[in-house]
RNA sequence: GGGCCAUUAGCUCAGGUGGUUAGAGCGCACGCCUGAUAAGCGUGAGGUCCGAGGUUCAAGUCCUCGAUGGCCCA
């Protein structure tokens, strides 16, 4: 026999400090390094790791997507797969470079300008690992498991060059290109605009609100050259027999954006309607219906004939002449009505202008239909100076002059001002202006339905992001805009001929930077500005230099690009990537959804076979790529429900959190608490109240187990064969084989809270509360072949829980599966090979037992006998059909009852009463008059009737000559004298008999001797001498009871006394009616 | 302003395709048990299923509108 020791973990001991301790060992133990390298000849499962910013301190939704990332990891890793996981860092973009403003109190691109730019990204450099520490600790202190040895940074040399590559590629497949975005700008600055420095300068301003009305071109022709029809009808309008000038009104409050007017727009389901004046018969004016009343006056239909109405997709098509004709059109379609969504009948006439370089709508409905482009506006905001009228004039003060050259031009229908909130500089205060700007793109829409069709094909948890809100996202896909005019990011690598900017070259490599500028590059070479833009070289044809653009990219590039550039490929790695692309699954928050799960699907699908398994086309079912398989986390918000933010103050401290509850208790508590792709609100209580009470159960029945093992149990071959083992021990390695295969289908099927659930309830529920319940002292002693089963049945099932934990709390079942086994549960199986299989007809048994306990406890409870109290019988009776009484099981009930016996009732009339009464309802509809009588009848059924009836039949009533047929919907059963719960009725014996009552009284005796040890301090081992005094019924009880007795309390010795014991120490006990004094001592 | 998600007991959550009296755990009250004890068991109270309309023989469930909270996008 083993002479090994068990540990105990106390439950009083901080759980944050059993964790730091573990993460010590683990690091000792370079557990970490041993479980991302894997098994030998393991099969691949990766998971890519969507990089963090390491710029702001982490914070409690970070330890939410951390759990979700680790326990699909561990999971897998525990079934043999090895598990890539290679730490990542986002090192660039804007938020980096407001950070760096921040710190140096400067703002703006101005400002950066002075300092220099070589100043500036030196500091963003550093700055990016402001927080790295704080980042590494948290994430080793929730235990995810990540390769953080060889970490890949997103401005690494490798990373930025693996992105050129990407860029390059694209450009050749003509998917890098130029184009226009449009963007708020300061014109005085100079300077574009981030949308939060837009937010942070919103001003009540007046500007001009001008009603235009514009002539359509008769005859109203749509574009294929048919004309306009109405129900049939032709549309043009003749009044008083001679053709009518028809004008549409169109609303503005930027009359400087006319000159580059290309379209109207109006919305496909509004309804518009032509009206003529009172009296005038020449003209008519077709707007809005809903606005007419705001732009002809309040009571317009009594001034005014409606003479057409049209849908706003019927006038699609129309043509219209343009108010101003300054700027002669090149190409594109130009002077025609449209039908677009984003047109409200909210102000102006339900008929908007469109000008393509000024407004984002217009500039996508521009993309879409092929509109001519007029961008007749300098950086700084002017028109040219060769511009009739307002020629070299600021934009908003040509306004004015716009104005009056309309009504000079008949088409002005009215102006007024308008009070509006609108953006302006922040800094100058000058308003915005929404101008396009020129930029970059990867024309993401030529490949958009392989988008889509790869999406279709990745496993998307829960499935409605993927197919509603990512779907829809793609659905609507305009070009990917990746151009920054910013400094700290990875620098476009675009050369353009000063000379020619037709000519260009794109870098894809730093042997080519090298190789095209004639230099080989220095040791020290540095790929950011402004190093880069230092590299020029003469353009191929001849004249000019090529020099590189000014922009660097979009931050989300680099994250999407990880795939591969996390490797340098396809400068190095190349087989590691054929073998690790595309991940098996990636997890991250809601908010990815446009951000990083986009920017991996773009750039994979744009690439295509320049990656390894990366070809065109994916069909639904295929493999996708980048990954096949993504969790999505919502977010986590306060104890209220709120949203968690600075300056509510409401945000939780990750590590306060942990030291308080452990990071066990909190990673339970996220993933168990409702399904991870739900919001959940942040609640300590519940955290303490669930996980940590959870958590506390299990140590508890570890505590329990290992004390009594440590008497001298271990395993070993004297255990009995679990087929040898009784019925209880059989049952809950049955139910252990069944949680443990619904567990793991439930993480394969990506959904952690219901595998976590399942453990948590089985532990709970079945192992706690009943297992251990009921075998309690089957673990009093070591030796015997029942004791031995007991000990190795639940050190099973605790080795087996602790493993089926781990992915979700990774500390203590480490902990306890060190004690139990010797080894780390990082390292071990998550399912056995061939586990004890499932045994439905015992699970089936158990769970009547069970219910039949429930039922005898209450019984005990309404004829108020204890428990302590034998009793002779318990009857049963099932209440279904086919319900059976299995009695294998007999002697867990009868021990759990403390009865005699258990017998099955033939007859219900054995153990209870039934009464049924009518249900006036239902069967007052049939009976009518006679309902009375039935009532009656049916109240003074005999139980055999009755319950009959409740089995389903019918009974015949009869009221004079009037049969009725009465079935259990008619009637309401009463079952009396028994507890019930609708499968089974129970009834107890209440018949105390002597000898049961001398047995009760014997029972009373050694439960209180038993607590009097407890106060006195004994441990659970040591020998007693006992005393005890009283009346002659208490000396009976213990004379017959003697050997039990002192059996169950570990007496060595036990004395009776006659009379009231005068033994100091002595303690009065009253047993039903009798008083007893027990006295004990501690036996050297 | 637009799109999406949520709202069920004090709290956290379940409630395929509409179908009997809407459930569980925790908490609470009362009782039991007493060497797993900072545990265990039972009983009970507790509900306007966010609101208002509608469809239906029948709505927590489907539809419309609205409220509140959240997310994304303008």
């Amino acid at each position: 026999m083993s002479e090994r020791r068990y540990q105990v973990l106390p439950p009083d001991r901080a759980a944050d400090a059993v964790e730091t301790e573990l993460l010590a060992r683990w690091r000792e133990e370079q557990l970490v390094a041993r479980s991302l390298a894997g098994r030998p000849g393991a099969p691949e499962f990766v998971f890519y790791d969507g990089p963090p910013t390491a710029n702001g301190r982490p914070g409690i939704h970070h330890v939410f997507a951390r759990t979700v990332k680790d326990l699909f990891s561990r999971h897998r890793a525990m079934l043999g797969y090895h598990v890539p996981r290679k730490a990542g860092w986002d090192t660039h973009g804007l938020p980096v470079e407001i950070e760096v403003e921040k710190a140096l109190g400067i703002s703006g691109k101005q400002d950066i300008e002075r300092i220099g730019v070589e100043e500036f990204n030196k500091r963003c450099r550093e700055s990016v690992w402001k927080y790295r520490e704080e980042w590494e600790r948290l994430v080793e202190r929730v235990g995810h498991w990540l390769d953080y040895e060889q970490p890949y940074v997103t401005y690494s040399n490798n990373y930025v060059e693996s992105e050129w590559w990407a860029l390059r590629t694209l450009h050749d497949k003509g998917l890098l290109v130029q184009g226009h975005k449009i963007l708020p700008y300061c014109p005085r600055c100079g300077t574009t605009l981030s949308s939060h420095e837009v937010a942070q300068g919103y001003e009540d301003v007046e500007d001009p609100s001008v009603y235009l009305a514009l002539d359509l071109v008769e005859p109203p022709q749509r574009v294929d050259g048919n004309p306009v029809t109405v129900n049939g009808l032709p549309a043009t309008t003749a009044l008083g027999g001679k053709p009518a000038r028809r004008r549409i009104v169109v609303w503005t409050t930027t009359p400087w954006t006319l000159p580059s007017n290309a379209a109207l727009a109006v919305h496909p389901d509004l309804t518009y309607v032509e009206v003529k004046k009172n009296g005038r018969d020449d003209w008519t004016l077709l707007l809005s219906e809903s606005r007419a009343g705001a732009v002809l006056g309040q009571e317009w239909e009594s001034r005014w004939e409606v003479v057409g109405r049209f849908t706003g997709r019927e006038l699609e098509g129309t043509r219209y002449r343009r108010p101003l004709d300054w700027l002669p059109f090149e190409d594109g379609e130009h002077e025609v009505i449209i039908a677009e969504d984003f047109v409200t009948a909210d102000d102006g006439s339900g008929v908007v202008h469109m000008s393509p370089a000024f407004g984002a709508d217009d500039y996508a409905a521009g993309q879409r239909r092929g509109l001519a482009f007029l961008q007749p506006v300098n950086a700084r905001g002017e028109f040219p100076a060769e511009m009739p009228v307002v020629g070299g004039k600021f934009v908003k003060d040509a306004d004015p002059f716009i104005i009056e050259e309309l009504k000079a031009r008949d088409v002005l229908w009215k102006a007024a001002t308008l009070t509006h909130s609108y953006p302006h500089c922040w800094r100058c205060r000058t308003p915005l202006l929404y101008y396009a700007r020129g930029s970059w793109f990867i024309k993401t829409t030529a490949f958009r339905d392989r988008m889509i069709a790869r999406n279709k094909a990745v496993r998307w948890n829960p499935p409605e992001v993927g197919e509603g809100r990512f779907g829809s996202w793609l659905e609507n896909n305009i070009d990917w805009a990746i151009s920054r005019d910013r400094y700290w990011g990875t620098p476009l690598p675009v050369w353009v001929n000063d000379a020619d900017p037709t000519e260009i070259d794109v870098i894809g490599s730093y042997a080519e930077l090298a190789e095209k500028s004639g230099r080989p590059l220095p040791a020290d070479f540095d790929p950011h500005k402004p190093y880069i833009d230092a590299y020029t070289w003469p353009a191929k044809s001849g004249t000019g230099t090529m020099r590189r653009v000014r922009e660097v990219i979009d931050a989300w590039f680099d994250s999407g690009s990880m795939p591969f550039a996390q490797w340098h490929y396809p400068f190095e790695n190349r087989e590691l990537v054929a073998a690790q692309y595309p991940a098996d699954y990636i997890a991250e928050g809601l908010d990815q959804t446009r951000g990083w799960f986009y920017s991996l699907l773009a750039i994979a699908t744009g690439l295509g076979d320049a990656l390894p398994n990366n070809a065109d086309p994916v069909k639904p079912g295929d493999a996708a790529a980048p990954y096949k398989a993504v969790v999505v986390n919502d977010l986590v918000r306060d104890a209220k429900g709120l949203k968690m933010s600075k300056s509510r103050g409401n945000a939780v401290d990750p590590w306060s959190v942990m030291e308080r509850h452990g990071a066990d208790a909190v990673r339970l508590f996220l993933v168990a608490s409702s399904q991870v792709w739900t919001p959940r609100n942040f609640d300590e209580s519940v955290i303490r109240e669930g996980a940590g009470r959870f958590l506390l159960t299990f140590k508890n029945v570890y505590k329990f187990w290992a004390e009594l093992a440590n008497f001298g149990w271990a395993p070993s071959a004297d255990d009995p064969r679990p087929d040898d083992r009784p019925a209880l021990d059989r049952w809950v390695l049955s139910r252990l084989a069944g949680v443990e295969a619904e567990a793991n289908r439930q993480l394969l099927n990506y959904d952690a809270t219901l595998a976590a659930r399942a453990v948590m309830t089985f532990v709970d529920e079945d192992v706690s509360k009943w297992y251990v319940r009921l075998g309690r002292d089957r673990f009093y002693d070591v030796t015997s072949p029942d004791n031995r089963a007991a000990f190795a049945t639940l050190h099973e099932v605790l080795t087996v829980s602790c493993r089926l934990l781990a992915p979700f709390a990774p500390f203590v079942t480490d902990w306890i599966h060190r004690e139990l086994t010797g080894t780390s549960v990082h390292l071990a199986d998550y399912v056995r090979p061939s586990p004890f299989p499932v045994d439905a007809a015992l699970d089936a048994a158990m769970s009547d037992v069970r219910a039949l306990a429930t039922l005898g406890r209450a019984q005990r409870e309404t004829v108020g006998i204890g428990v302590r109290q034998p009793l002779g019988e318990l009857v049963v009776f099932p209440l279904l059909r086919d319900l059976r009484f299995d009695d294998s099981l007999t002697g867990l009930l009868a021990g759990e009852l403390n009865i005699k016996s258990v017998r099955v009732a033939t007859d219900f009339a054995q153990i209870g009463t039934a009464e049924a009464k009518a249900d006036f309802k239902v069967l007052g509809k049939r009976a009518g008059k006679d309902m009375k009588l039935v009532a009656a009848a049916i109240e003074s059924w005999p139980a055999a009737s009755v319950l009959e009836v409740y089995f389903g039949a019918s009974v015949h009533v009869t009221v004079e000559d009037r049969t009725y047929a009465v079935g259990p919907e008619d009637v309401k059963v009463t079952l009396r004298g028994v507890a019930t719960d609708g499968r089974w009725a129970v009834a107890l014996d209440t018949i105390i008999t002597p000898a049961l009552r001398t047995e009760g009284m014997a029972r009373e005796i050694v439960s209180r001797v038993q607590r009097l040890r407890k106060e006195t301090g004994l441990a659970v081992s040591d020998r007693i001498r006992l005393l005890v005094a009283g009346p002659a019924e208490v000396h009976a009880a213990v004379e017959e009871y003697r050997s039990w007795i002192t059996g169950e309390v570990l007496a060595r010795d036990l004395v009776l006394s006659d009379g009231i014991s005068e033994n100091v120490g002595a303690v009065p006990v009253e047993l039903d009616g009798a008083t007893a004094f027990i006295a004990l001592t501690r036996e050297g």
